[in-house]
DNA sequence: CTGAAAGCGCTTACAG
DNA sequence: CTGAAAGCGCTTACAG
């Protein structure tokens, strides 16, 4: 009679279990640790070993659990990245091109949606450490001081983009919102234009650009910018709304619109040739971000591009080099930015 | 002297340890698992204890490994989602509302992107699988027939969105393509539009929406339509320039233009306005999504609208009701659409 | 209400 | 090149 083993019962998993290393070490009649190096370190196993391995697992249907793996190994591959929302995002490059990289490398990326309203920041922060991911990324930065103080603890690799921190948590890909304001207003000086209407988002970033935008034109001789700023994303819809306002009320002649995104400039333009002011004239209009349509739109659009993907890239190949423990030179990137002059400005 | 006891050297962790339950318990003087409830079912304790394990945490900053949780727990509060893209994707709502409502119940979203080619679908899913998240969302449907069956032989809940496959791999929130490209038809024959023009994505569903609405047009006396076909999302610049070929192109007259997204309507109206030819008097113009713009377009477009949020809503619920071993009585849910008239068309 | 302890499914330093 | 076994940090059935 075989000895009786006590044996505790578990509750039953929610879903079926797949098979476990050590059932594919069973069929391959080698063990466990073979198995685990079968996916892990390959070169260390012969051929022959190897090839066995690799029989059994497509027998059984073998999907290695990551969660226990990057428990015992303090590794779990992921990525935790947080940007303000999906819609209409200006960030999607950067999250696409952060993905693609990682995906190569066997590493997922987790979302998380921080949303307008910054308050849920802290339980946030708490589910994404939870997890303990192999590095975060920022969209932005993260402004409340407990939190960027628990981050910097946690010795998680965490990368800052879209913007140059002056006190980084860690490592830095980005460019100069107030060189970008600056730009535009140069390229607005350099076009004689004094009377410019900026129609700005409450975003950190988009205030620091139209700030700068407006110390730049001051500098320069021009008018104090009238100044059109609204909560929320620069949507098409609220930009040309607000500058419907703007047209309808205002007696003072403008020559130049600043849109802190190309939806919001896409909307002025289509406000402007609906009242039949002419673009570049009558009044120029310069945009934010390149996108897809800014060539395209009758006029086409001036505006700044930014290249979210190559920020992805570079915050890629920061979390790679952590991964394997390389010294990083230079933890912050500039990846500067670009006047686009079309048509409208 | 003390015993010597034989202790294992391990690798360093990449990141400093944050501290365990261990030591929160030595901290409170109570066990680790008073300290395990205290974060899972806090009502099993007493209020004295609890206070004694909160101050605990407090000073220590402890923030509990989920990765471990998970393990232990066969649950691991993760879902996967997966989305052809995040640029310009219309199905960003349904992702933020099923963020939105997951975190609450402490649930994170792991984003796959799978983009255009389906051809890492394989891969995608084993790291999507190995992590063994608690449910996952697709976008559309999984089409090869072994991805198919090997989630089905997982288990793990899953919810097909943006669709209403014929023979579902679980759980389906979604909306027929067939019936919005019939009711686009129903209203352009209702507008005595008899020659179409349908400027189309590739997508599965895009065609699903495209031929049934020929069909519809066809069998409601009209012409054929002409199809202007193209790989790729339906962007604001390929649907204009793809207009503009046919209008370049052909002799034969048009007197409606079916877009497969807003964004490729909001080209084409740019185009037609161009080109001096009257929206709606001279082609009608119809898009797809009800986006942000739609409405404040001039003319104002005519569309279809999807509920995207409510899609990710349901799918949130649904993931509960798995979690918490209900029964779904009604695994599928199809949520509709509504045809938006506006003066477009 | 609380604790001792087994177990989750891997990884990896050690030893051969 | 391969295996035995400790350990990763939790959860939870059992026993009080």
């Amino acid at each position: 009679m075989p000895k009786r083993v006590r044996s505790r019962r578990r509750a039953k998993r929610a879903h079926p279990v797949s098979s476990t290393l050590e059932a594919v070490a069973r069929a391959a009649r080698v063990s466990s640790a073979t198995v685990s190096r079968f996916f892990n370190s390959p070169d260390l196993l012969s051929s022959r070993t190897a090839e066995r391995v690799r029989t059994a697992v497509q027998k059984i249907g073998y999907v290695p659990n990551l969660v226990a793996g990057a428990l015992a190994s303090s590794r779990s591959r992921l990525i935790a990245a947080t940007i303000p929302t999906v819609s209409q995002s200006i960030f999607a490059s950067t999250i696409q091109a952060l993905t693609d990289s990682l995906a190569d490398e066997g590493y997922s990326v987790m979302l998380g949606l921080t949303g307008a309203a910054d308050e849920n920041v802290q339980r946030q922060l708490q589910s994404i450490i939870g997890r303990r991911p192999d590095g975060i990324i920022l969209t932005g930065t993260m402004l409340d001081p407990a939190s960027r103080k628990q981050l910097r603890a946690t010795g998680i690799p965490t990368i800052e983009t879209w913007d140059l921190p002056k006190d980084p948590i860690d490592l830095v890909v980005g460019f100069s919102h107030e060189a970008v304001g600056s730009a535009i207003a140069q390229r607005a000086l350099a076009l004689g234009r004094r009377r410019a209407l900026i129609v700005s988002a409450t975003g950190t970033r988009a205030l620091a650009r139209r700030d700068s935008f407006a110390r730049t034109m001051l500098a320069g001789g021009a008018h104090e910018p009238v100044v059109a700023t609204f909560a929320g994303p620069t949507t098409y819809g609220r930009a040309r709304r607000a500058v419907a306002m703007q047209l309808d009320d205002r007696q003072q002649r403008i020559d130049l619109i600043v849109c802190t995104s190309d939806w919001g400039a896409h909307g002025v333009l289509d406000e402007l040739r609906q009242r039949g002011i002419g673009v570049p004239d009558d009044i120029a209009v310069i945009g934010f971000g390149d996108l897809e349509f800014a060539a395209d739109l009758t006029p086409s659009l001036t505006t700044v591009k930014i290249d979210g993907a190559v920020m992805g890239k570079h915050a890629a190949r920061f979390l790679m080099q952590r991964a394997r423990n390389q010294k990083i030179e230079q933890p912050l990137v500039d990846i500067g930015f670009s006047l686009i002059v079309r048509e409208s400005g």
